[in-house]
DNA sequence: ATCCGCATGTAAGTGGTTACATGATTCG
DNA sequence: CGAATCATGTAACCACTTACATGCGGAT
């Protein structure tokens, strides 16, 4: 269902192929949900079936041919019902924070480890997310929107920071 | 597998029920990862037939009989070559951000509706880690570390307020 | 020649949710 | 008398991942 809504989101700024928004799953939106490309290729071919896109094939003029996805009006309709409809609740499942709470069967060099792979992680995720927040602009009210999901990605990554210099402490002594 | 694993750590601290199971994953380790029963229940037969747990009838005195699930040694094993295993790579995905990020579309009363929510449903969960951790105590290193998890969900939940409180600063003007 | 980017998809499996189904005991 | 808690499980479905499979065009 979200990854349904999300796609149209997309399909609303521009008609594209599933590679096409496959990269955006990899980009763009990528901060906030992950698609791959079975599920992408397959949730199309749904949407095609409801009425909510269309498709048209065009003649790749030097590469394959681009199945091209439209969203119809339908389509627009069933985005802005999602959109004003409450969110889905949200299941948060971190295999990083169930090693900590089991962490006292670990000796210190592996627990040290396990904290060591989470900072690194998350400093890159970090860098990456400041990169794309570099190269934006908040022109409009979406651009101003679109960017304030990213900062908050972004004030997550530093707690998180914040807290494994908190427990690091803690720990060392 | 970070299910059976989680399974496997609370059934090393005690023998447990699928019941029992139930009410931590509600619970002491909800903050992090969660079940539901047919999970649990199909989970613990998995297990049993690895022969990482085992399973023992104790005739209910008063209710119905218990399947009280005991870790073995290979058991034990497992759980403590997962702890010390690379963490699996965790997927973020908000059906809340995702509105935002496609928010434009939707008019100023509706975003209001949209973080209004948000911000109730965090106030909510803060207010319920921090009951579950003025009652805890941080007696040894196991339980320092499992602290530690739920001031991770403390400090993740507040920093979620600073960000609405920062957004909604910036689109009420 | 070989690899990378573009572009499409299928098959099989795992993980997770929802709904259905049963039954005893205890507390108000 | 009814609701809540304890306790078990099945069936069906939906969401997601991994592996397999193909093929063109352009750059090195």
């Amino acid at each position: 269902m979200v990854l349904s809504r999300i796609i149209l989101g997309l399909l609303a700024l521009a008609p594209m192929t599933g590679y096409d928004l496959k990269r955006h799953f990899d980009s763009t939106v990528g901060h906030f949900w992950t698609a791959d490309k079975a599920q992408i290729y397959r949730t199309l071919a749904q949407l095609v079936a409801e009425g909510l896109a269309e498709v048209e094939t065009v003649a790749g003029s030097r590469a394959p041919d681009r199945q091209e996805h439209r969203i119809t009006a339908a389509g627009r309709a069933a985005l802005a019902a999602w959109l004003a409809s409450e969110p889905e609740r949200q299941v948060d499942r971190d295999p990083f924070l169930a090693r900590v709470f089991f962490g006292a069967d670990l000796d210190d060099g592996g627990l040290r480890l396990l904290f060591a792979q989470r900072r690194a992680a998350t400093r890159a995720q970090l860098a990456r997310f400041e990169r794309m927040r570099a190269g934006a602009e908040a022109s409009d009210r979406g651009a101003r929107l679109r960017l304030a999901t990213l900062d908050n990605g972004i004030a997550h990554l530093r707690t998180e920071l914040a807290w494994l210099d908190a427990v690091e402490g803690e720990i060392g002594e």
